[in-house]
DNA sequence: AATGAATGAGTTTTCATTCAT
DNA sequence: TATGAATGAAAACTCATTCAT
């Protein structure tokens, strides 16, 4: 039996490795940083023997980078799945938003994956090698926006002289801008609200025509 | 003696503790994950005695959360001596960029302030309860950008209808992004000289007068 | 179905269990300790399932056991049939020892043998019991080496007044010595054919007519 | 601190180190096989901290590897002390056979040494390693029976045209040879006592002018 | 009879913290 | 005050053995 990559397709994930990245994912979402999670606290909440989990994964590194692209991946999924059907990019922007507001797991996940592409810790050389070593690392950014960027330039929300990229750049650095401004509001005294009006007005001038 | 809080005055900080802050921004800026610095790791680098740390500190979480509080300070002291005495927001965006490209410990010390402020580690509760212990959190981002802004809206390039919060995390954001390019170039084959340009760009188009 | 006892004969061994044994031979022929090897890499080896052998025996030191006596038998066996028309006790020597240089996993055997039953491992006491409980045992080196004693002593070259156990034993004994000049010729320095040519003059020097 | 090499003398070798190599010593002399001596035991036997011993071992391997040096070089030593005053090469031998008789935890060492450098296990290559980057392994065999043989040749004991490192090892395997008489007089049905007289007689005559 | 996924006891090893000097 | 040797709790990982299929 060869071990996870990480980048199988759903329906061939062993159902001991869909409890383990249950289990990573329940953890992180109670709010334990990724370095206190211990291998017997992902088997025991995953109700799994200690020993399996090595069945699957050579290493806690491995483990802890698997869960996390499962997570990166199904979140994409369901994301596009929303997107789907809606009319302007502006209306887009809001959805996405609304997203994050209505999802405390949701919000977690996303600051997780920018400290995971972004740390210097063990999990990020393995994520971003597995992340290079599939179509899905590259395709994850336009898969998620792609969709959404193309519909804003054509509709003219977009200067069409932006490079598909920098777009991605700008709608995703927002997007982790609010969840900033979520995490610190008790240190610094933010009004979430008006911040994510200002935000998501700041991002429309920002890539509108000249 | 009472134990060290991270909040004292630099004149005030006992040698064996400047030392232990200075090994602990050598080890980060070396590329070392936080979360993998010992506490042995430490006090070898600072040359100081294993058990020397614990007359001024209670734990290893205190260590690190004191000693990144410590660095935050000093960087927002260095940076606000760098921009004094330059004229525009532009010129001072610049100048801003230009400190990151010079410096990679600086670029290290950024990426890790969002993490430090915004992880569920052991360390960021702790940091993130100094800081409201006390004036320097809240003052901090006003500290190092205030000025700018302020000069900013005087000279028209800010819209003077943004509050300043916003700004603040509109500029703080725009920093972050380029950390990212910065980080991520490698996966996801970016061109950050045109990235910097673009975004410098995109936060003057996107605060200027409407 | 009994469990194997490793004393059964040749024909009445069962093909699953004759693969598991040829499995441990080809392992420790290269080059594996014994303690080191497990017993997914002994049923992997074999080409049979993990459980299997366990269908056939009760724990992995009795495999290792019987694998051990299984071998032990064979190479008694084939060293006869060798030995099986040659004249004088010396040509035997000459005979034994270019059988010893010829195959190394006969070396390593060899001195496997003499650890086997001389050690304090978990096999050693499994092994001396096995060969207690049976002819084979108190036979072996008599099959062995007898006919090859007969001969010398009927020839001159042994001195009939001393007992064959003697008699085994030092050839035996010589036999270990060259095993042992070969093991640590690196370390000490030893010209082995010249080692070899002192060995046995000597044990024909020792043996004979006083 | 430097980590143990084994090869320190013995007045630098640090109490805790001194009580480790005690309680393998003790272990090993209780009849358990190296491999199946865990680090807990070893250290709860010498009385010290699970961690204490890697202040001073690197792993488990260097520890045994260590303590069976240091058990070896204690034993050449107490057996060259003893030999002082003695006379013939007859004589020396008999004291020799003597003192294997007489200590029970002698034995065992013995047999380990041979083990210990002739088999597969993790520790033989430390231990060969060890031996040759220093003067202690190349000198152990020439120092334990170095004096004794050249007595021998002296008295006329032993030929004079035999190379020193022939008699070195027949005499060892003499030894070895014993030692195998005892511990598989059980299964052989040995008389230890016939045998010993036997095995010196033969070494006497194997050894004296032609 | 044969399998191999699953198990958990047991192993080695690390490291934050203590405390005698 | 300063030290670093000593500690032991807890971590990652292994593997002989079981048992449902």
């Amino acid at each position: 039996m060869g071990k996870i990559t990480g980048l199988e397709s759903v329906e061939d994930i062993p159902s001991k490795v869909l409890l383990t990245y249950g289990a990573v994912q329940e953890l992180v979402g109670e709010g334990r940083d990724i370095n206190d999670i211990s291998v017997s606290a992902i088997t025991e909440r995953a109700g799994i023997g200690k020993g399996t989990i090595y069945d699957y994964f050579d290493s806690r590194e491995e483990i802890i980078a698997c869960a996390f692209l499962f997570y990166v991946r199904q979140t994409a999924e369901r994301m596009t799945e929303t997107m789907r059907g809606v009319a302007s990019f502006q209306e887009e922007i809001h959805l996405l938003f609304d997203q994050l507001d209505g999802d405390s797991e949701q919000k977690t996940c996303f600051v997780r994956f920018v400290h995971g592409a972004t740390d210097n810790s063990k999990y990020s050389p393995i994520i971003r090698e597995k992340l290079r070593e599939t179509e899905i690392g590259r395709k994850l950014p336009e898969q998620l926006f792609g969709e959404m960027i193309r519909r804003g330039m054509e509709s003219g929300e977009i200067s069409s002289e932006l490079p598909v990229e920098y777009v991605l750049y700008a709608v995703f650095c927002k997007v982790m801008t609010y969840m900033m401004c979520i995490a610190t509001q008790e240190s610094f005294d933010i009004d979430t609200k008006r911040m994510r009006e200002l935000i998501i007005a700041g991002i429309l001038k920002e890539l509108k025509q000249a």
